[in-house]
DNA sequence: TTGACACGTTAGATTTTCCTTACGTATAGT
DNA sequence: ACTATACGTAAGGAAAATCTAACGTGTCAA
């Protein structure tokens, strides 16, 4: 009934899973930037990255700043945190099964 | 020259960018599992997570184990530390940033 | 052997991504 | 006013993802 298509991208997991994008993360975490800035580090032309940092901003992983003729963007590390509790949850799975595996050995000599 | 399209998924981040993948991954963190059990958990067609199973096996973070006629699947943590340590990296950025700003509030008083 | 079960794989349709090349808009400088 | 700069956006197309339905393969059980 519902053939489907790739998914678009509406979170942080989405956001980051393109090379080019997590790039331009790693870049604005060293400080705002203007968009030539970026797009001088990374392999794509202008508008592509005009067009990621759209993406960026619609999952709220970045804002834009006008100054001047310049727009500077600014990174929101905080929406990571989607991801790293995420991770988190798995670590805890794999405690609780060391955990489960050290009461087992305590209890079988 | 080069139109372009979607790039295929070849690494850990693009790997649990789809949310039924996430779930799999989670599932299987507490414990190996048959696909049966894990088709249970999704809400996706049984085929689907076959082809979602082969996605993250590509990328090695899972193996399959043929245990009579079921195959249970394994879960291999250790290649998610490329997110993880991609996530330090900005960490690291960020406490740069934390220290420079401390050196300038201390110099400028 | 016959049948049910567990699973992978193929075929096909649809959606979205993601690029480049034009073009449009606003600001700064002369 | 005119020009260059900085940026977004629209148009167009190729590549890949992602689903379901149908089919194929091997295994257990009676």
């Amino acid at each position: 009934m519902s053939p489907a298509g790739a998914p678009p991208v509406t979170d942080a997991f989405g956001a980051i899973a393109h090379p080019v994008r997590r790039s331009l993360v790693t870049a604005l975490a060293g400080g705002d930037k203007p968009v030539n800035e970026l797009a001088a580090v990374v392999p794509v032309s202008r508008p592509a990255v005009s067009q990621h940092l759209a993406v960026l901003r619609g999952v709220g992983l970045v804002s834009e700043q006008r100054h001047g003729r310049e727009r500077r963007y600014h990174l929101h590390p905080e929406r990571l945190d989607e991801v790293r509790k995420w991770m988190h949850t798995l670590d805890r799975f794999w405690d609780d099964r060391l955990d489960r595996l050290a009461r087992h050995l305590e209890e079988n000599p």
